[in-house]
DNA sequence: CGGCGCATTGATGACATTCAAAAACCGTGG
DNA sequence: CCACGGTTTTTGAATGTCATCAATGCGCCG
């Protein structure tokens, strides 16, 4: 288990960082990260655990070092949309706005690369290569929004389950740079419920759609989480995608 | 067939442009501003016409001067999903990319101001007023995009259609500067089909639902297509959306 | 073992879609 | 001015998908 006694982790050299050449930090030159390493200090949060509520005051941001959160807004009588969910390297936070927008929770362990928003932003004006690589991550996500849009408005439940499940397939196999085919295996990342959330759905239909699908042989299931997909075409034929799974150049 | 007799529109000076302050070019000194100024050039499409296939090429970027232009995804069977709203002052297309990622349509007679990407992109690397401003623009479109990933996933086609109009509605009355309150009174600039295409509902449920609103005097309608808005609050609490409509501080 | 959290399964019903038809609207041309 | 055809919108009835409510099962830890 995780971070039982480190709330703060001791200063991990940038060079050394895991997330050094996808952050908001990619493109520094080594003077930039000399600065960026100055401010920065690490935080870590368990399972569960909420980093800011909505509406509260957020004087930082961060990336992403090792472990899942997510972006959740609520409406008033409890019906919830995941509108995030930030993987190793994302971007926490808004520079130029004070207060959080969306309630940020670490669904797993989970540690931060933090950097007070002020210092933040005074580096990031003297520092084209940090703007730079803010801007092309935030029109990554704004892309993946759009894709994950058409998912809600216009998928149907099975659908968005192959989807999903593809989607976390796609990430797993990327980084664990895996041999070309054969079956993918891999841990679902998420909670039933917080599938649900990510795919607006209720967790029951979640989880008939699951069962559903194993059923049918496009997943095994080893159990509640360990999935193996032993042919990735069918599963992208169940999401309904394009094609490909495709992407653009 | 198009563009009668205006392919393209004689030159109009960036002092005089209509979206100056809000517009990519925003924040640019004069300096700056002449050096766009010297590769823009204007483009109009009639309404119904489609800017760009997504998978296209796309040699450049833009900025929607009037009328009111939309990004929708297709599903292979036909499904379609709307993803993004241009209005006025809205930016077009991705620095870097060089084939389309959506379909772009005219959906009222639009003209936008344009820019081929490479020259752009180099004058991008040299002032960084303009790409200060496209990141902030970039984070507010994900925003938006996030608050209508909620809509999408959680809301009922009652609380589509009302947020929606609200939105409408709020657009209308910032371009307007009007009086705080009294009835609000505008018309839709979509078709029943685009609010169906952005709302993840079907054409017949989006009129059923306007019905209902008009039934229930949330909203009253002169033809198809002209609103009165009553009772702001009124709407606001059928959109389901937090209590003040709110923004972020 | 017993309790707790998470997940599965079942029965029922609500809401949105689908298919179909009628009505309203718009521009055109007589 | 009105009639006409095409398009957009409204309305109706039947169907289906997913949500809701409720009970049961599974795995884990004290």
């Amino acid at each position: 288990m995780a971070l039982k006694d480190a709330p703060v982790l001791s200063h991990v050299s940038c060079g050394d960082c895991p997330i050094r050449h996808r952050a908001v930090c990619a493109r520094c030159e080594s003077d930039e990260l000399v600065a960026l390493e100055r401010i920065k200090y690490y935080r870590s949060y368990e399972a569960g655990q909420t980093v800011v509520w909505s509406g509260d005051r957020m004087d930082f941001v961060a990336s992403v070092v090792t472990g899942i959160a997510t972006l959740t807004q609520t409406l008033e009588d409890g019906r919830r949309q995941m509108v995030g969910l930030l993987l190793p390297s994302d971007f926490v936070g808004r520079p130029g706005r004070s207060n959080a927008a969306y309630d940020i929770t670490a669904t797993t362990d989970l540690v931060m690369c933090c950097f007070r928003k002020k210092p933040f932003e005074d580096l990031m004006a003297h520092t084209p290569h940090i703007a730079q690589r803010l801007l092309e991550m935030t029109l990554d996500e704004l892309d993946a929004a759009r894709e994950w849009m058409l998912l809600l408005g216009r998928k149907t439940a099975r659908e968005k389950i192959a989807s999903l499940i593809a989607i976390i397939a796609r990430r797993d196999a990327s980084l664990k740079a895996e041999g070309r085919d054969g079956p993918l295996v891999f841990d679902l990342p998420l909670t039933r419920e917080a599938m649900a959330d990510y795919l607006g759905l209720t967790l029951e239909t979640v989880s008939r759609q699951i069962s559903a699908l194993r059923k049918d042989g496009v997943i095994v299931l080893d159990g509640k989480r360990h999935v193996t997909v032993p042919d990735i075409d069918r599963l992208l034929l169940e999401a309904g995608d394009d094609s490909d799974g495709g992407f653009i150049g």
